[in-house]
DNA sequence: ATCGTTTATCGTAGATATACGATAAACAGT
DNA sequence: ACTGTTTATCGTATATCTACGATAAACGAT
């Protein structure tokens, strides 16, 4: 995307937040992170060997995801000795959150135009 | 050794809910996308030749993610002779809040796995 | 029927994503 | 130092995404 022009409309420039909300829904735009994501949630922490065991997939690829994750923020990850413990950033959780309410899903609209 | 699908613990489970959450955060993860629904959210219906005019680029491209989104039921086209009307599908978008708000990070921790 | 407008789809090129095995790196314990 | 454990990274093959121009399809109006 180019995304340069400084004379579009507001709605369509690439904001900040918008970027960010796209970033975030990228990084959850898999299933097995979704999965990773819940499954953190339930147990708040965990080696990314503990998902290699529960998952058909290879521990790299599960690197990899995690990797993904931790690249959006939504995970952090805290080096004990050879292993590396996952949680999740609930800071990034919660803005994300807050970004999804933005999208303001209300039955009112308010028309800004005013007409069309 | 590794389980086999059929033995994954339920948070490990390709649920439903798990790959609407994600089909849905896919088709919002990219920012043109994510304005196009801002733009809707501000405008209630618009055409695509409206997005192809506020946007550098091109027509084919916008329809493009248009059907990205309609594919994720983010939006509903109404043709209407040679145009197409497209506006969000609140329906969807609502049940996207819910996933978000199950997501949850708040001090509320409950388990989303019972599938409404 | 023909023209103009609008949109969807096709074909395609280049960039990312996703999976894997192999390997390297970082320790803990002998 | 050596071994075992755990994770990250590299290289790679395949698939999907993203952009474009060209073209087709649908329709209103001449």
């Amino acid at each position: 995307m180019k995304a340069s022009s400084k004379d579009l409309p507001s709605v369509m420039t690439a904001t900040q937040e918008a970027e960010l909300f796209a970033s975030i829904c990228k990084a959850l735009g898999h299933p097995v992170r979704v999965m990773i994501i819940n499954y953190l949630k339930k147990i708040d922490r965990c080696l990314c060997g503990d998902i290699v065991e529960l998952l058909p997939l290879a521990q790299s690829t599960v690197s990899q995801h995690l990797k993904c994750l931790k690249d959006a923020g939504l995970i952090k990850g805290e080096v004990e000795g050879p292993k590396t413990c996952y949680c999740l950033d609930k800071t990034m959780l919660a803005k994300f959150s807050l970004l999804v309410a933005a999208l303001g899903i209300s039955t009112r609209n308010e028309n800004i135009e005013g007409d069309k």
